[in-house]
DNA sequence: ATACAGGCTCGCC
DNA sequence: GGCGAGCCTGTA
């Protein structure tokens, strides 16, 4: 392994070596060098078709927590694998490694990275199963582009586990707090101009590996109360007790119902996580943020409604792909909310 | 500075 | 079986 890290280097040689049949633009010469030794190294430079995809919207929707910006893009990993993931216009342009011939998962890059953004999802006919309310309808084209993505299971579990009454900011603290104490580092292929050092992405720690921590080593990452409740989750998911994979196959109230079970899963954190990790797009999260929306503007005469008349509201009247409602209305009342906050201040300042 | 945050749990009615 | 307080800690 050590080995193999060393030898990531090479690509940074590579610019030195000037290509003869590339003379007008630099960066194109930088890519094409980092293509070829990419290649060897078993890191690919590919390009995968996203159209009616915004990366950066979608990774700014709190659905996830541990994309950093960079350069022109974004480092992060997927599942165990360190990327580099930058947009333009309708296509992607991905820096990682592909699999381990050996191993069983191995799928190639591209597939892997359409799969977890959910490429495939049919926005279109999802934003038209909508409900045309104007609220609705405000937030369907605010939010163009903004996809529901593929978490892996115990990953997503466990941060949202960890993300009950914090901010998306801190959330953001946890989980790379855990990924750099208790995950693996993964060397991340920079964007252009930056040597590879800069770049250590760090996998999501398994549940055995927090299993075997401590209550007191998890609370040295800042989750408080929340550290109890994540090592007894990766207790049972680790020993088999919480088959996750297994689950897939349940029902969304039997799934809904199992989940809850678990330490520190309530209703909210399991509509999030049969929404992100277990493609239950009718899973409808309702956090402060979307019970605000609902009561202000769908229910603005009866403010004394009762939180779960909310819910068997947004079970009904969002439809099949309320997950999607849900998240389009949550990242426009967010964003609304920051951008008045933002004016507030700058007339303030004046 | 000091509420308050993208909740869950437990104890109390 | 609904309601309120407590829990940890960083951010605005």
């Amino acid at each position: 392994m050590s080995n193999d890290e060393g030898r990531l280097n090479a690509p940074a040689f590579a610019k030195l070596q000037p290509d003869r049949q590339m003379t007008k633009s630099p960066s194109s010469l930088v890519i094409r060098a980092w293509s070829f030794f990419g290649n060897i190294l078993g890191m690919k430079l590919i390009e995968v078709p996203a159209p009616g995809f915004d990366l950066a919207m979608t990774l700014d929707s709190g659905q996830v927590f541990h994309w950093e910006e960079s350069g022109g893009g974004f480092v992060g990993a997927i599942a165990d694998i360190a990327v580099y993931v930058e947009q333009r216009r309708n296509v992607l342009k991905v820096r990682g490694r592909e699999m381990p011939a050996k191993s069983s998962r191995r799928q190639p890059l591209s597939t892997m990275v359409a799969h977890y953004f959910g490429l495939d999802h049919p926005l279109a006919e999802i934003c038209a199963s909508f409900p045309n309310d104007p609220i609705m309808i405000a937030a369907r084209n605010f939010c163009r582009g903004l996809r529901i993505i593929r978490q892996p299971k115990w990953e997503c579990l466990a941060t949202f586990i960890c993300s009950s009454m914090k901010q998306v900011a801190h959330i953001r603290q946890i989980s790379k707090a855990l990924r750099e104490e208790f995950g693996i580092a993964r060397k991340a292929f920079p964007e252009r101009g930056r040597t590879i050092d800069n770049y250590v992405v760090h996998t999501f720690p398994s549940a055995a590996r927090l299993a075997k921590s401590s209550e007191r080593e998890l609370r040295k990452c800042a989750l408080g109360y929340r550290a109890k409740n994540l090592l007894a989750t990766a207790r049972l998911v680790s020993s088999g007790t919480a088959d996750l994979e297994a689950w897939s196959s349940l029902s969304d109230a039997n799934l809904r119902a199992n989940l809850c079970n678990l330490p520190g899963v309530g209703a909210k954190v399991a509509n999030c996580v049969m929404l992100f990790a277990y493609e239950r797009l009718r899973a409808f999260p309702i956090d402060v943020w979307i019970e605000r929306v609902l009561r202000q503007q769908y229910f603005p005469r009866n403010k004394r409604i009762a939180t779960g008349q909310l819910r068997t509201f947004s079970e009904n009247y969002f439809g099949e792909h309320g997950g999607y409602a849900q998240q389009y209305l949550f990242h426009h009342a967010r964003m609304n909310k920051n951008a008045k906050s933002r004016a507030r201040t700058a007339a303030a300042g004046k």
